[in-house]
DNA sequence: AAAGCGGGGCA
DNA sequence: TGCCCAGCTTT
């Protein structure tokens, strides 16, 4: 076990990136940067990264910011309960904790968008602690380099993940290993098309030895996919100004700003509702589409409905503050120019 | 224990 | 174009 520590750590020494969230001990900045990679490729990350800490280079700076400067500044990175959670987490710290992060494990564990994982990394690049990270990339290096089939989405491959990324743990250097197994699997022990030729561990990894690299590691059922279809409303009052409305809680793009939408129920409903533009009121103005992941989107230039419900009208210059779908955001890019103002 | 949450990369 | 990635919260 512990060959596959030292191996890990001179590995890392030659091959590592250069990242600014590695050359600090300011549990601020690690949290931001942790939370930022929750679910994202640091090519992506990073600029968001700089953008937090050039805003906000404090926690307090943080807790002062309204949610909307929060989510602004998060527009675009989705999964925006972390961008939610990050402002809270920033004003409990701010005003409970005096400003200092809790320095062990379980009271990193408490706050608001921290889990198993996010708690390890801090604990131990933040404070040296010995707690091994465990995400999907040491559920990767070990399923292949023990050779072990457990699905990693399970809870007995979690628990046996979990036990072994402890055991080969370096607990003289937590955040030097840490680092350098997570390094080594976005690089190296590649999810697709891993460098096995070049590998340091080829000779005592049990998937390479037994050829089954490809199908480590191994993961349980299929997430059912839902398609969605929206049309969205581009409408304007008498003063040029353009209808949002805000998401509500409980689905995607919580709180996030939209035109008006409605949602159908199939592709031909769609369609349909569509052409009942095209008759109903001469013909639209403009109609796009846009697909986004399971969701199809058109947008149509519709009359605005008077006095019917209460939406807000902003702006062209105004709408640019606000937290946007990333939908939204593309729409704006690629038509700013044909809308009206 | 299971479902839901977004982006972008890549075959 | 469709598949893949994967930590945390909520149900």
């Amino acid at each position: 076990m512990q060959v596959l520590g030292q191996e890990l750590v001179k590995w890392y020494e030659n091959h590592h990136r250069n990242l600014p969230w590695r050359h600090t001990k300011d549990p601020y900045q690690i949290w931001l940067s942790e939370v930022i990679l929750q679910q994202t490729r640091v090519d992506q990350g990073l600029p968001y990264f700089l953008k937090f800490v050039h805003t906000f280079p404090t926690v307090e700076l943080l807790a002062k910011a309204t949610e909307q400067e929060v989510l602004s500044l998060w527009q675009g990175l989705g999964y925006y309960s972390r961008g939610r959670n990050l402002h809270k987490t920033a004003q409990i710290i701010a005003h409970e904790y005096n400003g200092a992060f809790p320095n062990s494990y379980e009271g990193l564990l408490k706050l608001k968008g921290i889990g198993p994982y996010t708690a390890a990394a801090i604990s131990s690049f933040a404070f040296d602690l010995p707690h091994a990270v465990v995400d999907g990339n040491v559920f990767r290096i070990l399923s292949r380099y023990f050779g072990i089939d457990l699905a990693i989405n399970s809870s007995a491959g979690k628990k046996t993940f979990e036990k072994i990324a402890g055991e080969v743990l370096n607990i003289k250097q937590p955040a030097l290993h840490n680092q350098a197994i997570m390094e080594f699997g976005a690089l190296q022990c590649k999810p697709v098309a891993p460098k096995c030729s070049e590998c340091p561990l080829q000779l005592s990894c049990a998937a390479f030895a037994e050829n089954k690299v490809h199908l480590l590691p191994v993961k349980e059922k299929k997430i059912k996919i839902r398609h969605r279809f929206f049309v969205y409303h581009v409408q304007t009052d008498q003063e040029n100004r353009l209808a949002l409305e805000r998401r509500v809680a409980g689905d995607i793009w919580e709180g996030l700003f939209q035109f008006p939408m409605i949602e159908l129920k199939s592709s031909e409903e769609q369609i349909t509702y569509l052409q009942s533009f095209a008759t109903s009121w001469q013909s639209p103005k403009f109609k796009h589409v846009l697909t986004h992941q399971k969701i199809e989107a058109y947008f149509v230039l519709a009359p605005l409905r008077e006095k019917k419900e209460e939406k807000i009208h902003y702006s062209l210059q105004e709408i640019s503050e606000l937290p946007l779908p990333r939908l939204i955001d593309k729409f704006l890019e690629q038509h700013r120019k044909d809308l009206p103002i």
